[in-house]
DNA sequence: TGCTTCCTCCAATAATCTATGGATTATTGT
DNA sequence: ACAATAATCCATAGATTATTGGAGGAAGCA
């Protein structure tokens, strides 16, 4: 008797978890957390950045909010979206880590998107110890909008796309240190080679935004017009 | 070009990531996954554990395979499935608890399969001080293999459907302090409620063995017939 | 009130996933 | 070589999910 009953409560138990685990389970999704973890955009904003029909990207977003990731705030009349939490974020880094550890295809597919990269990458450790010594200049080259949700104390902000037109906002002496999203991200990876190919000293940080946050490292978010 | 290039590997990158999302996409898997945590185990035993057809079990643990979640061993004509490292544990362990942190019929769908915990429960910080204070005995409640597998040192093994025929091996002063597979697992409820209605002192351990494992805390394994 | 914008809901189709029985492969024992 | 066992592979029906266009609801503004 108990165990027709538990056996139905289990299965209900498991499948609540697969609800979440579902969230995971599309590659949209993931790109859309992945946006979202650099801080709250509308709906219309997401569809934009990940290339996906409003109505497509609506429906990814109602997944997400099934599985409790995300939440809403209505401004007027527009709905931001943002993650529900840090442990979102954490959940959604280990995965893609326990994917690159455990999964072949994961090494190839990031290098093929990512590109080569020719100079390493720095530690949040070493930077710190550069940026007191006035060594280096930090470059945030995400879109403005993230760059204002929050971004490393003192980093600079230039969209990679902007990146050619305004060098010279760059001190030239400076070794320049490039973030953008996270471990992933294109977007520092295309920085650093521009950046060399104009002739300037450039490396990647270890750390995108991402992980900046998750280390509980300190954040500083403008109300810049 | 490049642009073209990259947004096809950019969806080969995400689409990698949400392969292992896709594994924890479904509740049977996610059961099998909570069993596997405990040990290895072959295919049948696993599709007998988890109340599953064999090839849907073989289908289902393709698909952890694929994700790279499970790594298998051949023994002679059976096949061992086992997890592909402790960080599998740790992502599995966090989708539960971001799930229940963040989805409303999490804790709904826990009191109906676990039941009413009349007791509380015990950290293992306050076990350490009871055991070396001699003033408990610690429990295991899973099937033998899985004790066998591995388990907290010290402690007793009594399956919870051998329990009530067993009691007697059971010191009468002492108080029992029951676990099982981790923080959703049944067996540690039932065998509380069994030993309070025979007359014991009984009260689960915050911690399973899945959760006991994760803080690193030491684990003896037998290799017993 | 009517119009616009932003988003969600609905319906339909295409694609994918789940579960299962039967066939196939790998290994062991006779 | 043959039979037996364990597991995977294959084909398929049924269920679920993804995507899209269009209708509908909620604010805001004229």
């Amino acid at each position: 008797m108990r165990d027709a009953t538990s056996s139905g409560a289990k299965a209900a138990l498991y499948d609540a978890f697969a609800t979440s685990g579902k969230a995971l389970a599309s590659g949209k999704r993931l790109e859309l957390l992945d946006l979202l973890a650099q801080g709250e955009r509308t709906v219309d904003a997401l569809a934009k950045a990940a290339g996906l029909n409003l109505t497509t990207a609506s429906a990814h977003l109602q997944t997400l909010k099934q599985a409790g990731f995300v939440a809403t705030r209505r401004e007027g009349v527009r709905i931001h979206y943002r993650l529900a939490g840090d442990d979102v974020a954490q959940l959604f880094a280990l995965l893609r880590k326990v994917a690159e550890a455990h999964q072949a295809a994961v090494p190839a597919a990031r290098d093929a998107y990512l590109g080569e990269d020719t100079t390493g990458e720095m530690s949040h450790e070493e930077l710190r110890a550069r940026v007191a010594a006035g060594d280096v200049v930090v470059l945030d080259v995400r879109p403005v909008e993230e760059y204002l949700a929050g971004h490393i104390p003192g980093a600079l902000s230039i969209p990679v796309n902007e990146l050619a037109d305004r060098i010279n906002e760059l001190p030239e002496n400076l070794e320049i240190v490039v973030y953008c999203r996270g471990e992933y991200c294109v977007l520092a990876y295309d920085a650093v080679r521009l950046l060399t190919d104009l002739g300037r000293r450039a490396i990647r940080l270890n750390d995108g935004m991402l992980e900046w946050r998750l280390s509980e490292l300190p954040v500083d978010a403008s109300d810049l017009t």
